[in-house]
DNA sequence: GCGATATGACCGTTGTGTCGGTCAAATGTC
DNA sequence: GACATTTGACCGACACAACGGTCATATCGC
């Protein structure tokens, strides 16, 4: 077996809340996870490891069962039909910033 | 060739938005491609994808690489050390809810 | 209670994402 | 200006995640 990836805490916390989230709202909204599957275009066993918070299902399928049972990924609540306007603060922020990174950052402070 | 999966306007400005959010915190901490690969433990080229907000790369991958550079999965701006508080709010509603769905929602309104 | 069915867990096959490499172009440094 | 280096794009091979099926169990509706 090859060697198994590592995440931080962080990340798996992440996760777990992420497929939470999506098996709250599934409920909430009385699907089954053969119905909510169906509808996102995926296995039930997938959707099963979505739930779960597994690190190694493509993101395009989480997001898109999130969406799908309504629950809002990076705004608060409900709203936000859009993201748009935060796309475009990013590009004008990235166009400050030097195209490349000379300085290869000799020491960085993982401080978190 | 395989039928290509696709995925709402909402996911994809999601993706986009997290992969440019990826981006420029690195260059913000003066990384290069190679160095923050290296770091997370993927292939420069896997890095890429996820700036990009390419939807089929694993979830676990794009949620490390976030966090090793500084963004926030769910907390707003730099705090939140920790998900379990909220952790913790899902389990409690989630044991409110019947363990088991029946009535398969026969017709689920897609307002989004 | 009983029947129907939703869920949890598991498994072999197969499609495909990841790797690691190359090359050209663009950028920042001196 | 010249050089070192980062970035963008691409590719074949391999590892492995998704599929979709099964089975047992537990739960809900009646």
């Amino acid at each position: 077996m090859a060697l198994a990836r590592t995440y931080s805490l962080i990340t798996r916390q992440a996760l777990e809340l992420l497929g939470k989230q999506i098996r709250l709202a599934r409920k909430q909204r009385r699907m089954t996870e053969a119905d909510l599957a169906q509808r996102v275009g995926i296995a039930r066993s997938t959707l099963q490891l979505v739930e779960k918070g597994d690190p190694k299902v493509e993101i395009g399928t989480v997001f898109e069962a999130a969406v799908l049972v309504g629950v809002s990924l990076f705004t608060a609540e409900g709203a936000a039909s859009s993201l748009a306007p935060e796309l475009g603060r990013l590009d004008a922020s990235l166009q400050l910033l030097p195209k490349k990174i000379r300085h290869p950052a000799r020491e960085v402070k993982d401080d978190f």
